[in-house]
DNA sequence: TTGACTCCCATAATTACCCATGATATTCCA
DNA sequence: TGGAATATCATGGGTAATTATGGGAGTCAA
């Protein structure tokens, strides 16, 4: 079982516009981890500096993207409710899908200090089961962060889905 | 009916406040309790130092927003009525539904004291079953103010049911 | 007075901010 | 081209600032 060591920065790590690769960094004593510099310069356009996380509704991760997003989510919704007259929604908030107000409610807010570095929340540390290293998983526009034991069993089963799914149509 | 858009409304380039993640604070003796840091700053940009808030009518819960939210609202809504050539409704105040009209009505003012600590009404703690603890949700828009063993309860059907609908991992 | 409220101060714990270091890349120039 | 100087990154630690919380003094009004 091979270590993922940090990745050389070589072209991987020039100025990207999503979230790609896969790196482990440490945990350290206050609970601070350093987040990828590929992921950080990804974000660089941003007013805010720093990520929104909340847990994974599916696997044991994670989920983290930038302030952007949030904003975007949060400003369309309210454009739609109130253009359309929807007060009720704005209100009261009840509608069909209660996905944006969900995660907000379950998201975090970290900021990153001058080194890059956020603060993993008590919560979402113990539900990625997240210990002294995390391991980033870029996954284009958003991404994860494993407890690196968890990453690599379920990484080898995602791989090994794929290969038996692609092995019928004999695309390598 | 005039479909309205997005350079006449003109609010689109403002910033929309977005309050988020869930925080558990006391309610002392006085009745007092601390907005959330995070919320307090998600205000900051506004004249008015406090919070708007009212009895949610869906849940046992406390709905809050703050002042720029609270004008958004009214001067949408007199855009719409003005637009429509409803002046009987800006003038009168009369409309269909009623709903802006009545959360104006059974919405208080609170002010943050010099800590930013705000004081619930007795009429909104009772509506909600709060007693000396008090749970912040962050909605995006607005956030809500729960008894903490109450929204526990919800919180967990809300997540079940958001996690029931989801295929893939994460938003979008 | 009593009670409700506002303003002010105190404090423990947490967080943000600053500087330092070793490892690795990258640039520059003789 | 080789290698020294420079830049970047992940990591660690110390300290100042912030936060949530508690309580006291002063101010009204009933």
């Amino acid at each position: 079982m091979p270590v993922r060591r940090r990745e050389k920065t070589g072209k991987s790590d020039r100025p990207v516009t999503s979230f790609i690769s896969t790196y482990e960094n440490k945990v350290d004593r206050k609970g601070r981890v350093s987040v990828p510099a590929a992921y950080r310069s990804a974000l660089g356009t941003e007013t805010y500096q720093g990520v929104i996380a909340y847990p994974s509704l599916i696997d044991g991760a994670i989920e983290a993207f930038g302030r952007g997003m949030l904003d975007e989510l949060n400003r369309r919704k309210l454009d739609q409710t109130l253009d359309g007259g929807d007060y009720t929604q704005a209100l009261v908030g009840r509608s069909d899908d209660g996905l944006v107000e969900t995660i907000m409610a379950i998201s975090s807010e970290l900021p990153f200090d001058g080194e890059g570095r956020i603060i993993l929340p008590a919560r979402l540390t113990e539900h990625a089961g997240i210990t002294d290293r995390a391991t980033f998983v870029g996954r284009g526009t958003r991404f994860q962060i494993w407890a690196p034991e968890v990453y690599e069993k379920h990484q080898l089963a995602e791989v090994e889905a794929l290969r038996a799914r692609l092995s019928g149509g004999g695309i390598q």
